[in-house]
DNA sequence: CTTTTTATAGACGTTCGGTCTAAATAATGA
DNA sequence: TCATTATTTAGACCGAACGTCTATAAAAAG
């Protein structure tokens, strides 16, 4: 499921196509990965290095510690997903509802194509918090307050396409929406199946929708 | 926080005043505690000893591995748990709607009484499945399927009672709040808050009661 | 009083996170 | 050109923690 990196000499690397770091890419991808499968603390960093083939020595050149690592990863799932909301909540060839589906629908084929076996980093790291550093956890709650707020954003976009009522609180709603979502995407995991999601979706856009 | 077993001699213990094994009661006490506030993967057997002052010869006398442990551990909480339910569902002195909140209410008050780092072990073993035996993942679900039949009951009760219309379909909306609210109690944990407690259930309050 | 049962005590081997030294190779610049 | 510096890989090593296992102690059973 991981791509090894292809093997490196040793040695500082030539200059020319030297782009952007193909050893530390590869551990922040496969350190996500992992993550969002098993967590923080059911991860160790020997297992990461196995999957794309990197000796330790790598790994603490480019990372100061597993903590400064898993930092990394939250910011660079942070952003990957921020960019992935943008996407499809400023899709102007869809209505700002359509494009609440149209997450979910993203969701669910993107939980399918890992067989429900990766979660959200975010919501993982969240229950896991009793066990992390405790520096992650304004991080942690800064992500969802950045996917709120693009949420809300859509949602107003609704309000003011008549698609909801215009005495929905956006921002609550938005909130509601993602407390209630990790619960499903945690539901989706452990029963192997999108219907968590569906059924998610499909109450909270019922309590919505008028 | 969690009070030591009384010091143990070696060997057999004495036959009178035998009782529920006092030794093995602190083990599995102090095994839920922990794995409500850290999990499975990142709690340490030694770390449940020293809790109770307990050796590990003691341990795996009692539980033949750390998974049947964990095991006892989710099958404890499920009892526990269900008993809540009962007392809270089934409580003939609040209307059907009343107990729905009063649950809420249990929840808070059983979250603040820990500062919000204990949160829901089934939920908490749900997100860690990736790295956990697989054998828990039926458990699990099966646990759910439990709380959401005993829930769906007093929604039932509410439909009868008249207090929300008849047009509601009472499982599929129990499924739709555990689903949500094991992300309200991972949200409460991770912001150290009631507040996600309070924002989901008014939510689905509001979706429901219309 | 010997054997069996029940429980404690803690040694043991392994793994893991993290550090550290060494080695290899390119870049730099005198 | 050749020495020096910068960058990266390689992996030995250490202390702590994990789960297993064997030995020991004490009561019960016969």
């Amino acid at each position: 499921m991981q791509e090894k990196v292809v093997k490196r000499r040793r040695g500082r690397p030539p200059k020319v196509l030297s782009g952007p770091n193909e050893t530390r890419e590869a551990l922040l991808s496969a350190g996500v990965a992992t993550l969002t499968e098993k967590g923080f603390s059911a991860t160790g960093i020997d297992e990461v290095l196995r999957k794309v083939d990197v000796p330790k020595g790598s790994f603490y050149h480019y990372f100061k510690s597993k903590e400064a690592f898993g930092v990394e990863l939250i910011e660079r799932y942070a952003n990957y997903f921020s960019a992935k909301l943008d996407r499809i909540f400023l899709n102007e060839a869809r209505t700002p509802m359509q494009r609440m589906h149209d997450f979910v629908e993203d969701a669910v084929i993107g939980m399918q194509r890992f067989n429900f076996s990766r979660g959200c980093l975010v919501g993982n790291l969240g229950q896991e918090m009793g066990a992390l550093p405790p520096a992650y956890r304004s991080l942690l709650i800064e992500v969802f307050l950045d996917w709120q707020g693009r949420t809300a954003a859509c949602l107003n976009a609704a309000v003011e396409a008549g698609q909801i009522s215009p005495n929905v609180d956006c921002y609550a709603t938005a909130e509601y929406f993602w407390i209630g979502w990790e619960g499903a995407v945690l539901r989706a995991k452990l029963e192997q199946s999108e219907m968590p999601l569906r059924k998610f979706s499909e109450g909270f856009f019922a309590g919505v929708t008028r």
